[in-house]
This record gives C-alpha cells, sequence and structure tokens, in this order.
RNA sequence: GUGGCUGUAGCUCAGUUGGUUAGAGUGCCAGAUUGUGGAUCUGGAUGUCGCCGGUUCAAGUCCGGUCAGCCACCCCA
C-alpha cells in the first residue's frame, strides 16, 4: 500500500513536548502580567468574513491574508493578526462591554508571507490593547507592560524602542509631503539599515521628493544624545505643524512617565526611523528587540490607532496595545541557550520496580497528586538502571524508589536526580513524611 | 512573491575527477554491573542519500523540476 508522506506545510510546526513545556510557561507569564494590569481575557474565531479583515494593515497585509469561499460560499479569512478582530469585537460588543475596555488575546495567526528563521505563517500572538481611551496614560501603561512582560521571562537586556507617528506625519505636513506618507516612511524605515545616503535615494526615486526634502528627512538620522536631547532636536523640524508638536509632547509625556516608574533609559530609546508598516498606527509606536539577537526583529510591537474601529461603529473608539510574538520570542530564547530540555511536565517519577507492588505505587502517587505535585509511575515492571535513564533523559526532579527491601522496612527511598542525593523515608499511612521531603527537594 | 545557499542514520556532518556491499561522531538498544541515571569499555540496530524525472553501461555525486530549511530583498511577531 503506498504511504501518505508525513509533512507539514511550509511555516507551519509540529510541537514536540519540549518545545511546548517552555511555550506554555511563556503564555502563563504573559496572562500573569497582563492580568496584573487588569486586562481581561477574550477569544474571537479564527475565520472572520473577508470584509473585516482586508484592507486594514495595507497592501502588503492583503497579499499575505490567508483567504477561500467557504462551504456557503462566503468569502472569508484566517485572522492575520488580533488587532483587527478585536476592533471588530470591541464595535459589535462596546454596549455590554462599557469603555474603556481592556482585554488580553493570545491565540494563533496566519500569514502566507516567505519564512525565515522566527518568522512563520502559523504563529501565535499574546496582544493586549486598552481600548475607548485617548489618555496619554494607556500609552504609558502600554510601554510598562512590555517592560514588565520581557522581565517576567527573564530578559534584562533588551531596548523598547519608541515613535510617534504624529512627529513623522507633522514633519512631511510642513514638507508638503503628506500625500506621498506611506512611501517615505517605508523608506525611512530602513534608514538603520542601509544608511542615509541610499535612504534619500530610495525617497527620490521611489517617493518623488526633491533632493532638498529627502536631506531633511534623513537628518533624522542624525539625531543622537538622550531622549530628551533628541526631543529637543525634532522640536524645530516639526514647528508650526500642530500635529508635530503634539506628537513631540506625547513623546515627552511618555517617556518622563516611565521614567518616573522606574524604568532604565537604557531600556527605553526614542528612535523617530521606526515607522511601521501597519498603515492603522496613529500615534505612539512601539518595538522590542533584544540586546542579544536584534537580528531576529521585534518579539513585542505595537502602538495607537485611534480611527481603526471606525470602519466598524460611529462610535469612537481609539486603541493602544501591543502583542508579544511568542514563536519568534521562543526561537530567540531557544538560540539564546534559555531554553530548558525538559520533556516532562511531572517532577516526581516513581519507577516500576517490584511487579507485584503496583498498587503501593498507584497509592503513593495519589497522595502526592493530592498535593498538587505531579507524578509518573513507569508503565512496565523492568530493571531500574533504565528506568532511571529514562527518568534522567526527560527531566524528572526526583525518583521514589522502593523495592522488595524498602516494602519489608517500610520506608521509601527519595533520590533527587540533580545531585544524586539518596535518602530513606518512612512509609506511613498518610505519607506525611512523604510529602514533606519531597516538597522540600521541590522547593529547593 | 523574487534571488542565493543547503537537504546523506534520531541529531551534527564526511563521502575523493560519476564506479561494486554509503561512513564517522553523537544519541538509541543490550551487556560488563541478578536493586540505582548523567562516566568508561564491549557488542548491536537504524538510511526510499528530501521527492519526481532526465543524462549515462553506471548517479549520493551531473542536469531539470518540486518540496522543505536558512540568508537577502520585501514586509513583519
Amino acid at each position: 500500500m503506498p504511504r501518505i508522506e508525513p509533512r507539514t506545510l511550509k511555516g507551519f510546526r509540529d510541537y514536540t513536548p519540549e518545545m511546548m513545556i517552555p511555550r506554555e510557561r511563556l503564555i502563563d507569564t504573559a496572562r500573569r502580567v497582563y492580568r496584573s494590569y487588569g486586562f481581561s481575557p477574550i477569544d474571537t474565531p479564527a475565520l472572520e468574513y473577508l470584509e473585516i479583515l482586508q484592507g486594514k494593515g495595507g497592501e502588503e497585509t492583503d497579499k499575505q491574508l490567508y483567504k477561500f469561499a467557504d462551504h456557503g460560499g462566503r468569502m472569508v479569512g484566517m485572522r492575520f493578526d488580533l488587532t483587527v478582530p478585536f476592533a471588530r469585537f470591541a464595535a459589535q460588543h462596546a454596549g455590554e462591554l462599557g469603555l474603556p475596555f481592556k482585554r488580553y488575546h493570545i491565540a494563533t495567526v496566519w500569514r502566507g508571507e516567505n519564512t525565515q528563521r522566527g518568522r512563520y505563517r502559523e504563529f501565535m500572538q499574546c496582544d493586549f490593547d486598552a481600548i475607548g481611551t485617548r489618555s496619554i496614560a494607556a500609552d504609558i501603561e502600554t510601554a510598562l507592560v512590555i517592560h514588565d512582560l520581557l522581565r517576567a521571562i527573564g530578559f534584562e537586556q533588551f531596548t523598547i524602542r519608541l515613535n510617534n507617528r504624529k512627529v513623522l506625519t507633522g514633519l512631511l505636513e510642513r514638507l508638503e509631503l503628506a500625500d506621498r506618507a506611506t512611501a517615505v516612511l517605508r523608506a525611512l524605515d530602513k534608514l538603520g539599515k542601509i544608511g542615509p545616503e541610499k535612504t534619500a535615494e530610495e525617497m527620490i526615486a521611489v517617493a518623488g521628493v526633491s533632493v532638498d526634502q529627502a536631506r531633511q528627512i534623513v537628518r533624522l538620522s542624525e539625531l543622537a544624545g538622550t531622549n530628551e536631547e533628541i526631543l529637543r532636536q525634532i522640536e524645530p523640524l516639526v514647528a508650526g505643524s500642530a500635529k508635530g508638536e503634539e506628537g513631540v509632547a506625547q513623546l515627552r509625556q511618555l517617556l518622563d512617565a516611565v521614567a518616573a516608574a522606574g524604568v532604565s533609559n537604557e531600556r527605553i530609546k526614542l528612535d523617530v526611523s521606526i515607522a511601521r508598516g501597519l498603515d492603522y498606527y496613529t500615534g505612539t509606536i512601539y518595538e522590542t528587540f533584544l540586546d542579544a539577537l536584534p537580528a531576529i526583529g521585534s518579539v513585542c510591537s505595537g502602538g495607537r490607532y485611534d480611527n481603526l474601529a471606525e470602519l466598524f461603529t460611529s462610535q469612537e473608539l481609539p486603541g493602544v496595545g501591543a502583542s508579544l510574538g511568542l514563536d519568534r520570542l521562543l526561537a530567540a530564547m531557544e538560540e539564546l541557550g534559555m531554553i530548558e530540555k525538559i520533556s516532562t511536565p511531572a517532577e516526581v517519577f516513581i519507577p516500576f520496580f517490584e511487579a507485584g507492588r503496583l498498587h503501593d505505587y498507584l497509592r503513593i502517587a495519589a497522595a502526592l497528586r493530592a498535593e498538587g505535585i505531579g507524578v509518573e509511575i513507569y508503565p512496565d515492571a523492568k530493571k531500574l538502571g533504565p528506568q532511571l535513564k529514562y527518568a534522567d533523559r526527560r527531566g524528572f526532579r526526583l525518583a521514589l524508589i522502593a523495592g522488595g527491601d524498602e516494602f519489608a522496612q517500610s520506608k521509601i527511598q527519595v533520590k533527587n536526580l540533580q545531585n544524586a542525593a539518596k535518602k530513606d523515608v518512612p512509609l506511613e499511612e498518610n505519607f506525611t513524611g512523604l510529602i514533606a521531603a519531597v516538597k522540600g527537594i521541590l522547593q529547593s
């Protein structure tokens, strides 16, 4: 019989226990941080009416959208981020939710683009957004959440790059280039990568700006110094544009507040060249890079979008938030050696040592599980050596060994698999001594 | 989507100008050690050489296509 080759689609992946255990841990961490700020969980369908998703993020995102006709002939799309579905959700449920509304949403999204390290066609995002407020306080909180989140995950060396679309819009207004904003911003986004000269060339060639205009825009790259120093240099560049001035003022408020909240300014950097390709951002923009691996791209990005929901409702629903790229971050952590090779979620291993003692092992396991401790009993009664090897490979913390000798003396050996330390504990009716010994090792 | 590189044992890779039964390290299994893993030694198993086709007396090796991975562009989490 001809076999079907087992395989997965390009950019789509299987997750083994070794990958899923750290993945789930990361999800738990994100959930904990979001909840600590009062964000509530929601979920939305993977599939939406195509009209909901299309035309929201720009040309490029439309190309990447997975779309098809469903069995009823409806044109549908698979969500490609969590922000657009949230705008729809908020417009649909604003009445019952009450405003402002803060939610987090951890779910899979799909993008039909070319793959690379840390770039997949199916990946998980962990979004948090506040909708229904224009207050800068929400922008400030967004930066603080990103900061707390990265630290909770275990990063100390990272940089949150901040910008405000209004600054760029203001500059372009002054230069009378507002109509070519998209092309100019796209070129500007490459500044850090290809340098000011090539960026200027691209602006002249693609966006059709004058040499003088290009020079003025590219001057942004010469801005240097502390965040405050950079702000002072931007001020004259946007002077006269109400929007530009507002953007500078908002950035200043944001940076001051974040500093007041105790965030090191090593981790928050003003970067006027980040524009972000998503068209719906209108104000603050966030991108987060790992200092040890900037090449993998931003692991947590977002911004303020004051007009997104207006496509779905006449009600004002300005929003701000960001998204942690879970799978990209995991790829980075893997590369940085931050992922422990553990493939068991249980800590305690009981070898099936004496063929006739299964009932005893089951009773011991049940007592520990009642205390919230994960326990696995090996399924086959066989030699101890291979069983311990099995436990070792999978990363169990300790083994509880009981054979004929132990049962004869009503005791059990508690073995710490990390340092090979062994100690005997009496086997009592209620296992209190054993539970205490196990907890003692697990907490160390 | 475009271009470049790569694809040989579970993993990392070698494989001579195409030439007989395709190798190493590591991991795996068994034993040395009739009740104790991560060390050592001995033995053992495992390959549609990514897949399809072409050239050739002969293809892991050359050519074309395809799939997948990586890199760059584009964009982005």
